[in-house]
DNA sequence: CTGAAAGCGCTTACAG
DNA sequence: CTGAAAGCGCTTACAG
C-alpha cells in the first residue's frame, strides 16, 4: 500500500547512516553531484529513494541563508470578498447534484480579476525559470503589515502590488530583503518599481479619438479617487486634450469605481442628461462594458452615436458587442518583470534603483471604428 | 530616505541585545505576547521596529518543525505554454505605446484557465483563514518530480492537481507530509482526495435532456482520452442513457480535446454528416462554445434545431449567445476543501483517508431551453 | 573525493 | 515572568 503514512520524516542523518557515508556527502550528492564519486552517489541516491527522503527547505534555507523562494503580495482580490465564513463543504449525505434554471440575470457576475491572475502567472513563470519557487499572499483588510512581514520572513525577495501597504512597512521589510513595487506610483526613489505606460496609453488613445475620429465632445468615466492607475490614465487623457487645444475642464468626469455596475449607473446618468457626448472614455474595461450594456439596452448605437473606450484589454472586452476599443497593458509581463527586478537586485544589491515602465498597446476595435 | 538598503538582516540576538533581554524573551514576545510582562514587551517591540527585525521563517520552521505553509501543485497551465524564452522586457528607449487596429480574428484566444485560477483562489483563501501561507508550483513538462519534491520540502502539507505525477513520487512525498489529491481519479485508497460530482452532474443533465426535452438522438463530444474528468462525465452520460432505455452504443462520440478549436472542428464534422442529432452534449464548456460558434455561423438554430450543452460553468458560457446550459463545478470550493483536508490530516494523522466529493449544479439556460 | 565540526536563527521545555 | 541551553536539519569551509 502507498501514501498517507506520514511517519517521522527521514533526515540527512538517516540517509547517511543508511548508505554508510557522512551527512556532508549526502548533502553534496544532492547539491553538487559532480563532486562525489559515482559509486558513492548511486548508493546515497538509493538510500534517498528507499527512505523517502525529502530535504527540509527550512534547514537548507537556514544553513545556506537563502530560501530559494520569491514572494508576491496582492491587496485583497475583489473576487475574494464573496468568500466568507459560510460553510462550503457539503453536509454528509447531501445530494451531489442540483438542477436549477439559471435565468439571464440570476447570479452575481464574477469579477474576472484577470489582472491579478495574470500578474500571478507571469510571476510564477519567471520565478520558475530562474529556479525559484513562488509564495503568494493576499491581503484581506485586516493587517497587510502582518501578511507582508510573514511573507518577507520566508522569501529572498518580494514584489508588492498594493498601495495599501504603508511606507513604514515597506521600509521595515526592505531592510531584510529586496522589495519591488508593482504598478501604482513610484514610492520615493529608493524602491525598485515596475509599471506600465498608463499615461502614455490613454494619451495615445485619446489623441486618436480626436485626430482620427474627430471627437471634440467627451465624457470621462474615472475609477476610484485613490487609484494611482486611474490618476495616471486621467493625466494622459488631459494631456491629449491639452495637446489638441481642447479644454479638459469642459469634460464631465463621472466616478465609475472601476466596476461594471457603476459603469452602468454612469451610463444611465449620461442618458438622462441633456445630450450625449460623442465619446465616453473609461478608465478601465469593466466600466466601459457597463456603459455598453446600458447604451445597447437603450438602442444607442456604438460607435455610430457614441464611441466608447476602455483600458486594460481584458478578454470580455474582446467578446463584447461591439468589441471594445481599449489599451492593453501587459499584465503577465508585469509579473515577470517584477521577479526579474528582484533577482537583479539580489545579484547586485548596490545597483541604482530600477524603475521599469512596460509599453502598452492601443487596440482599435469596433466600439470606436469607422473613424480610423 | 527609505527602502532599498538590504544590509545584514537583524536577528533575535540583535533584538535581545538592543532591548536587554534574552533571545527567549524576544521569541516569546513574538509568539505568545501574553506570557511577557507588558513593559518588557513594549521594550522588545520597540527594538523590533527600530532594527527592522523580521523573523526568519526558515529558522522558525526548523526549530518548530512546522513551516506554516501549505503547498499547491498544478500541472502545466495551458496559458503558460505561450510564454517562452522570448525577451519580454522593452528595449531601452522603446516607445511606451503602440497603436494597432485589432481585427476580430487577430490575436490568439487566451485560454481562460479559470479552472486553475479558481482552485488557486480557493486554496489561498482557505490557507489564509487557517493561518497558513500558500506556496504554488506549476509543473512544466520537464520533471514534475523535482518540482513536487521541491515544494514538499517547504510545506507542512500539499495538494496536487495532476494525474501527471507518478505514483512513486506521490508515495515518496507522502512519507514526509500529508498529500491530498485534487480531482482526477482516486489513486489507491490511501491518499486523501477531493473531487466533484462529474458523473452525477452529467447524468442529471442528460436525464433532463431526455425527460424534459424529449431528446433521444444524441452526439457526444468528449475530451482527451487520458482525462479522468472526461471519463467520469462520459460515464454519467452513459448511465443516463441506460436508465432511460436508450442505447449508448448508438451515440457517436467525437474527441474534442477540451478545446474550443477542436469543438468547432467537431461541429463542422457534424454538419457534414447526413443529419444533425437533436442534442450535442459536450464534456466541457470550451468545446460546447466551439460547437455554438460553428452552428451559429451556419444558421443552425440553438436550441430550436440542436440543443448544445457543456460542463464546467465558465463565465464565457454565460455570456455566449445563446447562453450555454452546463454543469457548474465548484472550483473555488475544490481548492478550499483541499486545504481543509490537509489541515485535517495534520491534526489527526491517523484518521481514515478522506474522500470528499463536492456537489455540482446543473444550470439550465437558453442553449437547451424551451424544453424545461 | 570524503569527513568532522561549526554555525545558520529560531523555539521550547526546564529551571528558577 | 525570564534566562540558559539544547536542538531543529541542513550547508560549507577546512582538513585530509
Amino acid at each position: 500500500m502507498s501514501g498517507g503514512h506520514v511517519a517521522k520524516a527521514s533526515t540527512v542523518y538517516d540517509v547517511a547512516a543508511h548508505s554508510g557515508v557522512s551527512i556532508a556527502t549526502v548533502s553534496r550528492v544532492l547539491r553538487r553531484p559532480g563532486d562525489v564519486r559515482a559509486s558513492t552517489r548511486e548508493r546515497v541516491l538509493a538510500s534517498v529513494r528507499e527512505l523517502g527522503y525529502v530535504p527540509s527547505a527550512a534547514a537548507r534555507g537556514l544553513a545556506a541563508s537563502r530560501t530559494g523562494v520569491l514572494g508576491l503580495y496582492f491587496p485583497s482580490l475583489d473576487a475574494m470578498e464573496e468568500l466568507g465564513d459560510a460553510e462550503f463543504l457539503p453536509a454528509p449525505g447531501a445530494p451531489l447534484v442540483d438542477l436549477v434554471v439559471d435565468m439571464p440575470d440570476s447570479g452575481v457576475v464574477r469579477p474576472p480579476n484577470l489582472y491579478f491572475d495574470e500578474v500571478l502567472r507571469g510571476s510564477e513563470f519567471e520565478a520558475w525559470r530562474q529556479g525559484f519557487a513562488l509564495m503568494v499572499g493576499v491581503g484581506r483588510g485586516t493587517n497587510p503589515t502582518d501578511m507582508v512581514g510573514d511573507i518577507a520572513g520566508r522569501v529572498d525577495g518580494m514584489a508588492i502590488l498594493a498601495q495599501s501597504v504603508s511606507a513604514e512597512v515597506l521600509e521595515h521589510v526592505s531592510r531584510r530583503i529586496p522589495v519591488v513595487l508593482i504598478a501604482g506610483p513610484r514610492r520615493g526613489d529608493d524602491f525598485d518599481h515596475v509599471s506600465v505606460g498608463n499615461t502614455e496609453g490613454m494619451q495615445a488613445l485619446t489623441t486618436h479619438l480626436i485626430d482620427g475620429c474627430a471627437v471634440t465632445d467627451f465624457a470621462y468615466v474615472a475609477g476610484p479617487v485613490d487609484s494611482p492607475d486611474d490618476a495616471e490614465r486621467h493625466a494622459g487623457f488631459v494631456a491629449a486634450l491639452h495637446s489638441r487645444g481642447l479644454d479638459p475642464a469642459q469634460v464631465p468626469v463621472h466616478r465609475g469605481e472601476f466596476s461594471r455596475l457603476r459603469g452602468r449607473a454612469v451610463a444611465s446618468t449620461l442618458l438622462d442628461g441633456r445630450r450625449m457626448p460623442r465619446a465616453v472614455v473609461c478608465a478601465n474595461d469593466q466600466m466601459a462594458l457597463g456603459v455598453l450594456d446600458v447604451l445597447g439596452a437603450h438602442g444607442v448605437s456604438v460607435p455610430g452615436d457614441v464611441i466608447v473606450t476602455g483600458f486594460d484589454g481584458i478578454e470580455a472586452g474582446r467578446q463584447a458587442s461591439p468589441r471594445l476599443t481599449t489599451v492593453r497593458q501587459p499584465m503577465v509581463d508585469l509579473g515577470r518583470a517584477a521577479m526579474r527586478a528582484i533577482l537583479s537586485r539580489l545579484e547586485n544589491p548596490d545597483q541604482a534603483p530600477i524603475s521599469l515602465r512596460l509599453p502598452v498597446k492601443v487596440l482599435l476595435r469596433e466600439s470606436s471604428e469607422g473613424h480610423l
